[in-house]
RNA sequence: UCCGGGCUGGGGUAAUGGUAUCCUUUGGGCUUGUGGUGCCCAAGACGCGGGUUCGAUUCCCGCGCCUGGACCCA
């Protein structure tokens, strides 16, 4: 026996079933919107991790070196990879870039709720794009995504914000203050007792009369954002509010507005986020994190060696989806189904067949005998693939040309003519025989 | 990397310083023709290593894994 990798995960069918249909669905959203998948590879080069994060970021990576001295990592998350891609053919890509991905990540870090070694994402991401209507597209399809999952607006809630509202109100402070520090900080004023936040703001140069200016501007109600440009009275800050603005405006067009709501506390801890920035919650906050994120990071393409190009997007995880789907009562039963299992009784073998193949081709899932098992043994299975209809092919009733149609769920059963099984049915049930 | 809780057949449990209970499960059978209720047979466990002891699943130590949290969340 050998034991699973820690923080790795075996996802047996019934499971998988379910994740299938979820991760199905969320992709199917994003095809519906003119996002195209894209293949991506598992290792890319180690450095370009270290370059975007810095050297310490190894540490939290699977890398290593390959049998070629190349240092790669494991791919720690899509957005290098993308970007990566996106420069490398951007004069031939036709813009705006919309693409989407699911498939597995890996980081080394400590398993907890929600997080593995090895994970699962969509990213679904736009390059090219500035318009407030890339944003609000992104988050049009984290909304649909959900709400065809089930989830309604009692269940989830975007925190919409602005990384150039921070930054723009941190700016406009006096004296020596270290945004990204402050930021950090904001990111961490829910989790933290208020104590701690503000030494953490303290920490990254703001004085006590400051911090409090600071952290009542965070509060600033939707209808009132145009006193955050009053107050800083810079540009940045106008134009920032003005974005934002913009984005809501074009979520409410898009019908998605009722799913954000403003929290300018809400900052992401990544460095390299530069405009609307959002994070998806539990509406009861029984899942303790964020479900997922997303925003605009307008300078990492140009980062990667490439022409400016700004870029949005948003990448839900499944392990943190999966706790929202399941506290809200909508993931998927983890049951198997089957609609048809062809019972054999006696050297039937290739009446069976002939019916399983012709059931098959009406696309249904179809299962029969390839144990040699008994007839109980058999129905016993049919049962525990809960399927609904038995098709039993014996040799008794061939002697009248006859198969017997058994309804699983009620134990009724019909003979049906074997010349006119499934013959012109599409999926034949009990009751189509039934008189 | 750090802190807390845990670890007995595949799953859930009981007891115990002298190798383990019950339920469930899995496979087979109860005239190769009736499952989801029965019966019979079979399979299957003390996470790993060390220490104490005549003897450790039990007590002690270390490690591993699971679980929750911190850090981090790219």
């Amino acid at each position: 026996m050998y034991d699973r990798i820690k923080g790795f995960r075996d996802f047996y069918p019934e499971e998988m079933q379910s994740r299938r249909q979820v991760m199905d669905t969320v992709e199917a959203i994003a095809k519906q919107y003119g996002f195209r998948e894209i293949g991506t590879p598992a290792l890319e080069s180690a450095e370009m991790y270290a370059d975007k994060s810095g050297e310490e970021i190894l540490e939290e990576l699977y890398a290593f070196e390959d049998k070629g001295g190349r240092s790669v990592a494991l791919t720690p998350e899509l957005t290098p990879t993308v970007a990566r891609m996106a420069v490398a053919k951007q004069q031939e890509l036709s813009k705006p870039i919309k693409w989407v991905s699911t498939r597995p990540f890996w980081r080394y870090e400590e398993p907890q709720q929600g997080r593995f070694r090895e994970f699962y994402q969509t990213n679904v991401d736009i390059f090219g794009s500035s318009d407030p209507s890339a944003d609000a597209e992104i988050l049009a399809v984290a909304a649909d995504a959900l709400t065809s999952l089930g989830l309604t607006q009692d269940d989830f809630d975007f925190r919409v914000s602005h990384r150039d509202i921070l930054g723009g109100l941190l700016e406009s402070f006096e004296g020596d203050i270290e945004t990204g520090a402050a930021i950090r900080a904001v990111d961490k004023r829910a989790k933290v007792d208020h104590d701690e936040y503000a030494e953490l703001l303290g920490d990254a140069g703001l004085s006590e009369s400051q911090i409090a200016e600071f952290d009542d501007l965070l509060d600033t109600p939707e209808d009132d954002l145009d006193e955050l440009v009053a107050f800083a009275g810079t540009e940045r800050v106008e134009s920032a509010v003005e974005n934002l603005q913009a984005v809501l405006a074009a979520t409410a067009d898009f019908g998605v507005r009722e799913y954000c709501t403003l929290s300018l506390t809400t900052a992401r801890g990544l460095d390299y986020y530069t405009g609307v920035v959002f994070e998806c919650f539990d509406s009861t906050g029984e899942v303790s994190r964020a479900v997922f994120g997303g925003g605009r990071y307008d300078d990492l393409i140009e980062g990667f060696g490439g022409q400016p190009t700004p870029a949005v997007g948003f990448a839900p995880g499944y392990a943190t989806l999966s706790l929202l789907c399941q506290r809200a009562g909508v993931w998927p039963e983890e049951e198997l189904t089957t609609d048809y299992y062809v019972l054999q009784v006696g050297d039937t073998r290739e009446v069976a067949a002939d019916i399983a193949r012709e059931l098959r081709e009406r696309g249904h899932i179809v299962e029969s005998d390839v144990a040699g098992r008994s007839f109980g043994a058999q129905l016993d299975y049919a049962d525990s693939i809960n399927a609904e209809t038995v098709v039993i092919v014996g040799e008794q009733d061939l002697e009248d040309d006859n198969v017997t149609l058994k309804d699983m769920e009620s134990g009724d059963q019909v003979h049906a003519a074997v010349d006119s099984f499934p013959g012109d049915h599409e999926r034949p049930t009990f009751d189509d025989f039934a008189k």
